[in-house]
DNA sequence: TGGGGTTAT
DNA sequence: ATAACCC
């Protein structure tokens, strides 16, 4: 076996763990195909505390779950629409041409059979997301949510688990699930290769549990970090998985054609990027790494740098609860204080119920308006307060009328923002409820529960709410 | 471009 | 409060 001489002079830092004594460790490692292959022995090598990654995307997730609702759909080529975008399709629909986020006139042009359903309502999507996430949970309780439809699960500790309960000479046995990115041969003999592959039977294991008990369909990359796992996800697409092995980390990153398709760098990085001539990744690999700091930031320019070379040592958060619930309605034209309230009546109604059924209480409020205007691609503003703690309290009652106080909240809100009295035309509002707090714990005494025994005793699921019990002594510990 | 979400500054 | 990022 080759020794390698790699020298520890190397340029993006070191991802996660020691930067002593790899070099040490790699003459040990077996034969590097590619400069590429160095580079990835180098970075896998040194690292002891390699992890194991899954990320989960749900293939064209809103169009499944109509075609759940309305089995009739499942055959047809089917656009989840939202004013006038097609924002999602099935794969019946995408063979004849319509694309995510298509002009439905487009769309209707490409595909006059195409059928179209509104999702411009969420809850199902929500309600449908959150137990697809509950359902990873059960596997591993490290669950980060990236929108409503894909997942990271961080599988480190299950494959460790499995690992153990291996006899020796089961290792050899080992096989993988799913498709190995770059039809690279598999080292049973490599521990690296082993616990990817264990990963890649847990992801089918999921993928298996999300289909019989939700009868949802998803793809799943398994990968040492985050980054890795979500790039390699993609690439058997509907309803398959594929593993990645080390050594082929630097074909994955180099398959992108463009930065701006590095998670992570979005649309104004991108352009910052490709004003410094920055188009490919190996540009943004080999370009100075002291100009890009001073160009985006040292945090900026450090972290996308090793992004570029496939390194990534965020960890798996896991995400819980919502950190705040919003609703939103666009439009062409709202240019009355009237017609604002209206809309905002109808945004917080829903929020309301939303609140109720969550059990927290939000403690602020804030309003977002888009206002119109003929450039300015991202023209967003707001107000936020916090909300009154006799308010709070009538939150999720039910009892109460907490429209009203909340109402005038906003339109305080709403005419801080704009003044009007002067003509104006808004073309979205949003009201948004966050700094979510639980009610049952620490804070949340019992005095303060004497005092206010309908906060927790009151039910919130029908027309009229009731007192579930009275208060007694007896029943506080 | 919709109707959501998150974190950093 | 805004700006960036993600879907």
């Amino acid at each position: 076996m080759e020794k390698l001489g790699v020298e520890p002079e190397e340029e993006g830092g070191c991802d996660e763990g020691d930067t002593e004594a790899w070099a040490m460790e790699l003459a040990d490692v077996g034969a590097a195909a590619s400069s590429q292959g160095v580079r990835d022995q180098v970075l896998h090598t040194r690292n002891s505390s390699s992890r194991v990654i899954v990320h989960v995307d749900l293939d064209c997730f809103y169009a499944q779950v109509e075609m759940i609702s309305n089995p009739e759909l499942k055959d047809k080529p089917l656009g989840v629409q939202q004013k006038y975008l097609v924002v999602t399709c099935n794969y019946e629909a995408r063979k004849l041409g319509v694309k995510k986020l298509m002009n439905v006139r487009d769309a209707k042009e490409k595909c006059p059979q195409l059928v179209l359903v509104n999702g411009e309502d969420l809850t199902r999507y929500r309600e449908m997301s959150y137990k697809v996430t509950e359902l990873l949970e059960e596997f591993s309780p490290v669950v980060e949510r990236l929108g409503f439809d894909e997942n990271f699960v961080d599988l480190t500790e299950m494959v460790e688990k499995r690992l153990q309960q291996l006899q020796s000479d089961e290792l050899s046995a080992v096989t993988v699930s799913g498709h190995v990115y770059n039809n690279q041969s598999i080292n049973l003999h490599d521990i690296l290769h082993i616990r990817l592959l264990i990963g890649s039977q847990i992801a089918a294991e999921m993928r298996e549990a999300m289909y019989n008990h939700l009868g949802l369909t998803g793809c799943a990359g398994v990968a040492s970090n985050k980054l890795l796992a979500k790039l390699v996800s993609g690439v058997f697409k509907p309803n398959q998985q594929t593993v990645l092995l080390p050594e082929s980390c630097q074909r994955l990153i180099h398959s992108l054609n463009h930065i701006k398709e590095i998670p992570g760098i979005g649309y104004k990085t991108a352009k910052c990027l490709e004003a410094l001539g920055i188009n490919s990744v190996h540009d943004l690999q080999t370009f100075s790494s002291k100009i890009l700091e001073k160009e985006l930031g040292i945090s900026l320019a450090q972290r996308i740098q090793k992004l570029s070379f496939g390194e990534d040592n965020s960890p798996v958060i896991p995400s819980g609860p919502p950190q705040s619930f919003s609703e939103e309605d666009s439009f062409k034209k709202c240019s009355s204080e009237v017609e604002a309230k209206n809309k905002i009546e109808e945004l917080l109604a829903s929020l309301l119920n939303r609140v109720c059924q969550d059990g927290r209480k939000p403690h602020t409020v804030r309003l977002i308006i888009r206002r119109y205007s003929s450039e300015k691609h991202y023209g967003r503003e707001s107000r936020q307060c916090p909300i009154p703690s006799h308010v709070i309290q009538k939150l999720g009652t039910g009892n109460y009328d907490v429209m009203t106080p909340m109402v005038d909240i906003l339109m305080k809100l709403f005419r801080n923002m704009v003044n009007v009295k002067m003509p104006f035309h808004l073309t979205l509002l949003s009201v948004c409820f966050c700094n979510l707090k639980a009610v049952n714990t620490a804070k949340r005494g019992l005095i303060d529960y004497y005092l206010t025994p309908s906060l927790s005793t009151t039910s919130c699921s029908g027309k009229h709410s009731f007192k579930m019990k009275d208060t007694h002594m007896e029943d506080f510990p």
